[in-house]
RNA sequence: GGGCCCGUAGCUCAGUGGUAGAGCGUCGGCUUUGCAAGCCGAAGGUCCCGGGUUCGAGUCCCGGCGGGUCCA
C-alpha cells in the first residue's frame, strides 16, 4: 500500500513537503514561504477583523453549507444522534460523529445506514470545561460535521484522495479560503480502540478540521489491521464560522444573540476590541487550565496592550463568565432535550456538574434571573435548527428548576455550616480554617471553596484556597477498587469449535419438554444441538430443569451461552457424545420468569406514559418472585404516579394484546423505532431481536415472553425506592406471584387487626388511637413519678445521716424504676446541696443512681465512683460524673451490701478530706 | 459502581457512654390606644427503623430506610 500521506491532489496541485520549524512536524502548503505549520501555537490567529472566507456563515448556514456541499458529492445526509450514547456502553456522551457508528459499524459487523454518509453530530466533550470561554474556542458542545467512508475489501468507497481533495475544495471553493492559507499537518490518530494516520487542517492559525485514516485496532501495544478502512473525518463548524465572520472569539460567531442578551442582562461592559482581539490570539496559543495559566495569559495581555493585569480581569473576567454560560445553556439544552436525567451518576452527573457551574458562574455575574428563564431563551434561539429540543421544553424547564432550586438550598444549608463551623474556630481562637475542612465542605456537602472563603470571611475566619484544591479531592478518591467477584468460569476454549445451538426457546417458546443429541460433555457441562432451556441473559436468568438419557438423570443448574453455544451445567453428569437426551425445564419457574420479563415491558410503557419520555431502563432484574426495573426519572415516583402505573399496567394486561417478537436488521430496526429500542440495555450483532407489545412498548430484547400480556396476570408494584439520584427502583409481582405477594400482604394486616381488635379497614384509626394513647399515658406516668418523687422525700430525708460534711442517704426503694431514682434524687440534692444520695432498686437488675448537691461536690463526694464501687458489689459496673453517676449488676440479692459500699465511700471520701 | 456527610421539638441546629437542650416559631399572661417590640410562663420528642456491645446508647458497632454530596 502506498503512503497514506501521499494524497494525490498534493502532487496534482503542487504542494510543499515541509518541517514546521516551530513544532518540527511535517507539514503541506501551497506557499513557498511558509516555515511554520499554521496551527497553534506555532501560528497566531491571523483571521480576527479579517474573515478567512469569501462571505460571513452563521453557525445554521455552515452547517448547511457542509451538508449540502457532500450531498452534492454523493454522500447521504443522517439525521443527528442524541447526545448520550445509549446505543454504546463504553462512553456516556456522544464525542464525535465516529461514535454514532461505534462499534457494530466500525466493526464490520453492521452496515453503515449510508455510504458515503455526511453529518453534522453534536457532540460534547468536558475535558476541555475550563477552557470554555476563556480560550475563545472551546467548546463543551460542538457541532462536528463528519464525511465518512467505509471501505471494505468487497467495496471501495474512497480514501485518501478524495479525502483531502473533498476537504480542500470545500475549504477554498465553497468557502473561499486561499488555497495557500489551507495546511495539512501529517500526524497519527488514536483513539478509541482505534488508530490511523490523518491530517490535521489548520487555517490562519487554527485548526478547521481532521482527516482521520482509521485502519488499525490497538491492542497490548500492537497495531492490527482492520477489516475495513474507514474515512473519519471531524470539521469544527463552529470553527468555520467563526473564521468566516472574524470575530473576536468563536462564542461572538455562535452565541451572538444570546451573549448581547446575557451583556443587557448583567451589565457587563464590552471591553475594547482591541484588548479582545489580542487575547484571543494569545489564548489561543495555550490550554487554561489553572489559575495560574489564566495569570500567565493576562501577563501577555497587558504586556501587549498596556494595560494592568487587574484591570484585564476586571474587563475579561465577567465576559469570559458571559461566554461560558452562554455555551453551558446550549450545552444543556441538548443534554436534557436528549433526555438525560441529573443523577449522581453517569451521564447524569455530567449534566448536574455542567448545570452547577453555569449556575456559579451566574452568580459571580450577580445574574439573578432563573436559569430555567435563560434556557427559555435559548431554547427559543435553537428552535428553527432544532424543533426537537423545543418540543421537550417543559422538561427541560421543570428538571432545571428542580436542580436549581436543589443548589440554592445546597449553598444556603452549606451557607450556615460554615458559619457554624467558623464560629466553633472563632470560640477556639483560631483565624484560619484548616485545609483539610476546606475540602470536606466540598466533598460532603457540595460547598464550592469561592463559596466558603466568601462565608467564612464575613465570620471573621480566613480561608487558603490551596492551588491544588482540586487535585486534593480527586486524591481522596483515588484509592484501589475492588475487584468484581470472579464468575463461575466457562470452558470457552471447549465450545469454540462447535456449532451454534438450535434455540427452541425462540422458535417455540412454550416448549416444556424436547428431544435433543449431546454435541459436547465434559467436567459438569453438557451441549447439545437444540435445546429449550433459556440461558442467562438481558436480566432474565437460566431455566434450570432436568436432562434424562437412558444411561441417567441429571439436574441442570445453570445454562449459559457462549457465542451462540448454549452449555447446560448439571449435577452429576451422565452423558456422552452422541447420546440421545430428553430434556425437560422446569415449567412453573420458567413462566413466572416470561410473565416477570413481559411485565417488566408493559411497566416501563405505562411510565413513560405517567412521568415523560424521559424515562429509561437503567437496569432491571426479574426473578421468580418479583422483579426490579430501575428507571431515570427526576424527582420521586408519588403514590398517585405509582397507582396509576399499576392500573395502566393492569389495563394492558386485560386488552389482552398480542406480543410479538422477531429478528431484524439493526438499521431497520433503528429507523423504524429510534434509540428507544435500547431501554433493556446495549444488544450486540447485526440482527437484533426485538419485542412488541402491540400498541405500548417496543424494546430489543432477547428474552423470553408471553404470546399475550393477558397471561402476564395480575401485575402488582411491590414498592418505589430510590437507588440512586435520578433512579427510581420499581419491585413488582406477577401472574402467580403477585397473588402470593398480595395474600401475604393481607395476613399482615389480618394479623395486626387482630393484634388491635378491630376490622382490616379500622387499623390505621386504631393504630392512631393507640399511639395517641400511649403517648397520653407516657406523659401522665412521668407526671406520677414526679410526684411519686416527692411523696417519698419526706420519708426518706428522715434517713439522712451525717458523714463529715455531707449528708448522706443510701436507701432502697421498692418497684421504682431508674429514671425514678434520678427524679427522687434530684429532688432530695436540690433542697439540700451538701446532700448525697444513693438509691436503689430491682427492676430486673439491681440499679443503683447516686447524686450529690454542689456543697457536697465541693466537699469531696463523686458519684461516679460512688456507683462504680458499689455497682461491682452487684457483679456489674457503672460510673459518672461527681454530681450523678449510675451502675447496675445482676447481684439483686447483694443490693443492701452494694448501699453500705457506697456509705463507705463517702465516709473514706471524708477521712481522707480530714487526714488530708 | 465507589467514597464522605447527615437524620434530635413545627423550623434551623447543639448535645466528651450517665437527668434530652438552644434559637426561632406556637400558645397563655403582663405591658401598649393600636402596631412593632419587650418581659414572664407553658405546651410541644418513636432522638429515622431494627439488631448488637454495655450496669446504662441520642451518643459506639452492624444492617435497613430516608436525604445530601464528591469522584469515575
Amino acid at each position: 500500500m502506498k503512503d497514506i500521506y501521499e494524497a494525490e491532489i498534493f502532487k496534482k496541485r503542487g504542494f510543499y513537503t515541509k518541517r514546521c520549524v516551530s513544532c518540527d512536524r511535517v507539514f503541506r502548503t501551497l506557499d513557498p514561504d511558509r516555515r511554520t505549520c499554521g496551527d497553534t501555537p506555532c501560528d497566531e490567529y491571523t483571521f480576527i477583523g479579517r474573515p478567512a472566507t469569501k462571505k460571513r456563515y452563521t453557525l445554521p448556514q455552515m452547517e448547511k453549507a457542509f451538508l449540502r456541499f457532500f450531498e452534492r458529492r454523493g454522500h447521504s445526509v443522517i439525521k443527528r444522534y442524541p447526545v448520550v450514547a445509549r446505543w454504546r456502553d463504553d462512553i456516556f456522551l456522544t464525542i464525535a460523529s465516529i461514535a454514532d457508528f461505534q462499534p457494530w459499524v466500525t466493526s464490520g459487523l453492521v452496515p453503515p445506514p449510508a455510504n458515503p454518509l455526511v453529518i453534522s453530530q453534536p457532540s460534547i466533550r468536558l475535558n476541555d470545561i475550563d477552557n470554555v470561554g476563556r480560550s475563545g474556542r472551546h467548546f463543551t458542545l460542538f457541532s462536528m460535521g463528519g464525511h465518512h467512508a467505509f471501505n471494505s475489501r468487497r467495496q471501495r468507497v474512497y480514501w485518501v484522495d478524495e479525502t483531502v481533495e473533498f476537504c480542500h475544495e470545500f475549504l477554498t471553493r465553497e468557502l473561499g479560503i486561499k488555497p495557500e492559507e489551507v495546511t495539512y499537518i501529517q500526524d497519527f490518530w488514536e483513539g478509541g480502540g482505534n488508530a490511523g494516520e490523518d491530517f490535521e487542517v489548520n487555517v490562519r492559525g487554527i485548526e478547521l478540521a481532521t482527516l482521520v485514516f482509521m485502519r488499525y485496532s490497538k491492542g497490548d501495544g500492537k497495531y492490527v489491521p482492520l477489516h475495513l478502512n474507514i474515512v473519519d473525518t471531524g470539521y469544527g463548524l463552529e470553527r468555520l464560522a467563526w473564521i468566516s465572520q472574524g470575530t473576536t472569539s468563536a462564542y461572538e460567531a455562535v452565541f451572538g444573540e444570546v451573549v448581547a442578551k446575557l451583556r443587557e442582562l448583567t451589565g457587563v461592559e464590552q471591553p475594547q476590541a482591541e484588548v479582545l482581539r489580542e487575547n484571543s490570539r494569545l489564548a489561543g496559543m495555550m490550554d487554561i487550565e489553572t489559575g495560574r495559566d489564566l495569570l500567565a495569559l493576562r501577563d501577555k495581555v497587558a504586556a501587549r496592550t498596556g494595560m494592568s493585569i487587574d484591570e484585564l480581569n476586571r474587563v475579561l473576567a465577567p465576559l469570559e463568565a458571559i461566554y461560558a454560560v452562554a455555551d453551558h445553556l446550549r450545552c444543556l439544552a441538548f443534554m436534557f432535550g436528549d433526555g438525560i436525567t441529573p443523577s449522581n451518576v453517569k451521564e447524569g452527573y455530567l449534566a448536574r456538574l455542567v448545570l452547577r457551574r453555569t449556575l456559579r458562574l451566574m452568580r459571580e455575574l450577580k445574574l439573578e434571573k432563573p436559569l430555567s428563564e435563560l434556557m427559555g431563551l435559548e431554547l427559543k434561539y435553537l428552535r428553527d435548527q432544532f424543533p426537537e429540543l423545543w418540543e421537550r421544553r417543559d422538561y427541560i424547564s421543570e428538571v432545571i428548576g428542580l436542580e436549581e432550586e436543589r443548589y440554592r438550598d445546597t449553598i444556603t444549608r452549606g451557607g450556615q455550616l460554615v458559619e457554624r463551623v467558623a464560629a466553633g474556630l472563632r470560640q477556639e481562637g483560631e483565624r484560619v480554617l484548616p485545609t483539610g475542612k476546606l475540602i470536606e465542605l466540598y466533598d460532603s456537602h457540595g460547598l464550592p471553596p469561592e463559596v466558603v472563603k466568601e462565608v467564612a470571611t464575613k465570620a471573621g475566619v480566613n480561608v487558603e484556597v490551596p492551588e491544588d484544591f482540586y487535585i486534593r479531592v480527586a486524591k481522596l478518591h483515588s484509592q484501589a477498587k475492588r475487584l468484581p467477584a470472579a464468575a463461575i468460569a466457562l470452558p470457552r476454549a471447549r465450545l469454540e469449535r462447535l456449532q451454534k445451538t438450535k434455540q427452541l426457546y425462540y422458535e417455540l417458546p412454550y416448549t416444556r419438554e424436547f428431544a435433543a443429541r449431546v454435541l459436547a460433555s465434559f467436567d459438569g457441562f453438557v451441549v447439545l444441538d437444540q435445546t429449550a432451556f433459556y440461558p442467562e441473559g438481558g436480566g432474565q436468568p437460566s431455566d434450570v430443569g432436568t436432562l434424562i438419557s437412558p444411561k441417567g438423570k441429571a439436574n441442570v443448574l445453570d445454562v449459559q451461552k457462549v457465542d451462540g453455544v448454549v452449555v447446560h451445567r448439571v449435577k452429576p453428569n451422565p452423558f456422552k457424545v452422541g447420546q440421545k437426551v430428553h430434556g425437560k425445564l422446569d415449567w412453573l419457574r420458567r413462566v413466572s420468569l416470561m410473565r416477570h420479563h413481559t411485565a417488566t415491558h408493559i411497566i416501563l410503557g405505562a411510565a413513560r406514559k405517567v412521568l415523560g419520555n424521559h424515562v429509561w431502563q437503567a437496569g432491571a432484574q426479574k426473578g421468580v418472585e418479583s422483579t426490579r426495573l430501575d428507571l431515570s426519572h427526576f424527582k420521586r415516583i408519588s403514590q398517585e404516579e405509582l397507582q396509576e402505573i399499576e392500573r395502566l399496567t393492569n389495563r394492558v394486561v386485560m386488552g389482552g394484546c398480542a406480543v410479538k417478537t422477531g429478528w431484524m436488521d439493526r438499521n431497520e430496526a433503528e429507523r423504524q423505532y429510534g434509540f428507544d429500542l435500547y431501554q433493556g440495555g446495549v444488544v450486540p450483532g447485526k440482527q437484533i431481536r426485538v419485542v412488541e407489545v402491540e400498541g405500548w412498548n417496543t424494546q430489543a430484547c432477547a428474552g423470553t415472553h408471553c404470546a399475550r400480556t393477558g397471561e402476564v396476570g395480575p401485575i402488582k408494584l411491590i414498592r418505589a425506592e430510590r437507588i440512586q439520584d435520578g433512579v427510581e427502583r420499581l419491585e413488582f409481582a406477577a401472574g402467580e406471584a403477585a397473588v402470593k405477594f398480595v395474600q401475604g400482604r393481607e395476613r399482615q394486616l389480618l394479623g395486626a387487626a387482630e393484634i388491635l381488635l378491630t376490622e382490616p379497614e379500622r387499623v390505621a384509626a386504631a393504630t392512631r388511637q393507640l399511639f395517641e394513647r400511649w403517648r397520653a399515658a407516657k406523659k401522665e406516668l412521668e407526671r406520677a413519678r414526679e410526684q411519686a418523687a416527692e411523696l417519698r422525700l419526706t420519708d426518706l430525708r428522715t434517713k439522712a445521716v451525717q458523714v463529715g460534711a455531707l449528708r448522706v442517704i443510701c436507701e432502697v426503694i421498692e418497684g421504682a424504676s431508674v429514671d425514678e431514682l434520678i427524679k427522687v434524687a434530684g429532688a432530695l440534692i436540690r433542697a439540700d446541696k451538701s446532700m448525697v444520695a444513693v438509691l436503689g432498686t430491682k427492676d430486673g437488675t439491681a440499679q443503683i443512681v447516686a447524686m450529690a448537691g454542689d456543697e457536697a461536690v465541693r466537699a469531696g463526694a463523686d458519684c461516679g465512683k460512688i456507683a462504680e464501687v458499689s455497682a461491682n458489689v452487684l457483679g456489674g459496673g457503672g460510673g459518672g460524673r461527681p454530681g450523678l453517676g449510675q451502675g447496675g449488676g445482676p447481684g439483686i440479692n447483694k443490693l443492701e451490701e452494694a448501699l453500705e459500699m457506697a456509705k463507705k465511700i463517702c465516709e473514706q471520701s471524708q477521712q481522707l478530706r480530714a487526714g488530708g
